[in-house]
DNA sequence: TGAATTGGTGTCTTTAGGCCACTAAGATGT
DNA sequence: ACATCTTAGTGGCCTAAAGACACCAATTCA
């Protein structure tokens, strides 16, 4: 019985694959803004199981390269897009007997939000294709690979959601930007107008942007251009942003 | 190569114990009221790794058993506590290559908020002994096996969080109650007091209770008793209880 | 029977966001 | 050159929901 070795003994003896254990695996939703729209990274997959097939970037753990799990998220991440400072953030994790064919898996969810002019797509050995696809066209026609669908639905629930009492929507612009240009940003995830003079003063009082000192031009009136203010980390606002009433 | 197999082929051939996979298991946070304080759930190892020492329950997938990863967290808990239709929420999945001396290890990380009087602790084979813990006393003098420290602050952090703005503490609470003791409840939690008719307009407003009819007596005037009512469903603020000025 | 205690309400203030009209400054066309 | 259009940015009033606090109500207990 365990009760008479030491941890020691005990560790020597033990073998993982004496146990059953699940298929675990991290996928991730990379969100980009391109086109005045929301859109997500999938790529194609190469191998078995469903070949052929589309699904969210993702992977193994490595376990000499990963030394904790987002390490994997980040590095799949970087594998495919080149992007290697991103807002990301653990979603869920899904496991279930039937969700992958070959047997009881577990899957750790990640979004991540890049700016799309910083991307450089690769395609690699596991996957011999990939796309940006509009989230608004991820709709019952598009099938994907194993529960991604749902996978993926939930990453786009918790964007959602959190963009209504936070300040994410600045990871999906360039270091520099307009007021209106968040604006939108906001526009395009919550998919509602927000009023220009709330959404303003709101971003004011949460005092989490700095002016840079220029101004874009090109479109009539000259606009400050802002950066996030260095400290950087995400504001939660007390109250959700409504909309029009 | 794969590409000339059949998915069959391939799932034929395909065994898990041929790859490097993390050890998986699923360990909670239960919490319940007791003594007007909010208590934990703790566990002593009745096996190596970290024997004897004071850990969140938790455990491995049970294949023949568990058809999602709730089930597992599901399992765990009645086994623990007798209760089987707790409030379960997946928090965080915490994984490295560090947190266990088995090797790279993932746990996926639920809590459960319970109703004290219902509980039958039972310790069992894995547990020589089985303890409630007021989060109060969660300090740096309490050790804990592996790293659930930070998965236990992770949970208390979640359901703090999330009782500012949900009805969340009505899951900590018998059928019936007074308004007060909800209340005195959601102080509890977000360890602050909390206005009165504020309290009440708020849960008024949300419309998620309603009169039993009977009264609890016993401390000088006589106090209605709610219930929740039954769509159940966890009620969603859109401001967040702020509590003094 | 009256003070103490706990349950429950009326109502004023404060805060943050909605609404909308207005000014500011550059682009465009004749 | 100058009127008009468009986008940037602000002033100011309104409203919803929460805080503050005084007050009334119903019971226990001395």
């Amino acid at each position: 019985m365990t009760a008479k070795q030491t941890e020691k003994q005990f560790l020597k003896s033990y073998n993982i694959h004496d146990f059953d254990v699940p298929l675990t695996s991290v996928d991730m939703a990379i969100f980009t803004l391109k086109d005045e729209q929301l859109q997500v990274l999938l790529v194609k997959r190469a191998q078995h199981p469903a070949l052929g097939q589309w699904a969210l970037p993702g992977g193994f753990i490595d376990f000499k390269k990963d030394k904790v799990l987002a390490d994997a998220a980040r590095r799949k991440l970087a594998e495919k897009t080149g992007v290697d400072t991103p807002y990301l953030e653990q979603v869920a994790t899904f496991g279930g007997a039937d969700r992958d064919p070959r047997g009881w898996s577990v899957t750790i969810t990640y979004f991540a939000l890049i700016v799309c002019d910083e991307v450089e797509l690769s395609g690699d050995e596991s996957s011999d294709d990939v796309k940006w696809v509009p989230i608004k066209d991820i709709t019952n026609k598009l099938e994907l690979a194993f529960d991604h669908k749902q996978v993926l639905a939930a990453c786009i629930e918790r964007l959602k959601n959190k963009v209504q009492y936070t300040s994410l929507p600045v990871n999906l612009l360039p270091e520099e930007f307009t007021l209106t240009e968040l604006q939108q940003t906001f526009e395009i995830i919550l998919d509602k107008k927000i009023e220009k003079k709330s959404f303003r003063r709101r971003i004011d009082d949460a005092d989490i942007l700095e002016e840079t000192g220029n101004m874009k031009t090109g479109s009539n009136r000259p606009a400050k251009l802002y950066r996030a203010k260095p400290k950087g980390e995400n504001f939660y606002f007390t109250r959700n942003i409504e909309g029009p009433r």
